[in-house]
DNA sequence: CTGTTATATGGAATAATGTAACAAAAGTTG
DNA sequence: CAACTTTTGTTACATTATTCCATATAACAG
């Protein structure tokens, strides 16, 4: 049985980053595609947390690891781990977040749908804390619809689509949980 | 009877800019917000296409026109303009465009829910795009109870949304009617 | 109308975000 | 190894946005 989608405050994160780099590593392997060292380094700067971080974050991050990079590295890894879907960019905010996406599911499952998760057409719906900067992402499959609806009854042809909801998560409602404030 | 929302390439856009010019000063004056000379100016430059500008874009337009401004100004006006609900602004882009909703039912009604229009949690949808520039933009009501229920299920308390969807329109994919390209 | 306050704009500098162009290094393949 | 593709390094620069403080204009009370 699973809880809510959404992050929260006080869950094991460790496990999460933990998950995340297990399924990259290995969906890496198997799409053939490369996780090279510096792009696993991005990967593990923005899987570090559920909230979102810019570029030059996580380049100062890796800086003060003792890396010697230039921004362009990082937008490039960027790029890549777009590409690959293992991460997302909040347009609203210019940031990157690590896809929560399948899995704790796929991890113990030999592979099933591996390769045809997160693709860009996938009906993305992030909800964005605006006090804690916290995101939970979810596959709103309805979302389709009205997509498709909006789109035909328009005559336009969809190539991609994201929508961001920005509100307040459950911990910041209830501040005497709250642990961390957004910092980006 | 009305057509497709989203623009074509060949309509009359004089009467668009009209429209909005005449909307937003009457809509200003009822509601007690300035429309000072500088905002006219920007909101004019926005309401000139259905395509994004960008700030620097206004800028130069303006400048190019004999004024002198900084960026900030145009900033400042265009904070004020989307905080009006006049226009909007593309996350994905960095770029504002001019809202296009009700304006020919409003204008010949007395004022007929002109107080309640633009409102922030309205559950817009944009339609951009990526071939021509040109930006559809769609009140989508079925989006309230997509968001309502994804929040819920996650006790996320919803401030504002956005649905940015991206492809190609009509006109685009009629390459014997296109007119101009994306210059952004 | 005058002084007071709030609001809007001007001006300079700079911060934050993102990219171009080309060289060097590392991986891939025959 | 040699030729090739992909990735990364390096430098410089482009684009987008804001801070801070001064000045100007509008709104309002007396």
């Amino acid at each position: 049985m699973k809880q809510s989608l959404f992050p929260q405050h006080d869950h094991d994160h460790s496990d999460c980053t933990a998950n995340l780099m297990k399924f990259a590593d290995r969906y890496c392997q198997q799409t053939g595609l490369r996780l090279t060292k510096l792009r696993r380094m991005v990967l593990e700067q923005v899987a570090a947390s559920h909230k979102a971080i810019g570029a030059y974050q996580i380049l100062d991050n890796l800086q003060a690891e003792g890396h010697k990079l230039a921004p362009i590295s990082v937008y490039r890894s960027l790029d890549f781990l777009q590409e690959a879907g293992l991460i997302h960019r909040l347009e609203s905010t210019n940031s990157y977040f690590a896809c929560q996406r399948n899995f704790d599911e796929d991890l113990d499952g030999k592979n099933k749908s591996l390769l045809s998760r997160c693709s860009k057409v996938d009906p993305l719906v992030f909800l964005i804390c605006e006090d804690c900067g916290t995101i939970g992402e979810v596959e709103e499959s309805s979302l389709v619809n009205l997509i498709n609806s909006v789109a035909s009854a328009n005559h336009f042809d969809v190539e991609r689509s994201q929508l961001e909801i920005k509100g307040t998560c459950t911990s910041c409602q209830n501040p005497s949980i709250k642990k961390s404030k957004a910092s980006s």
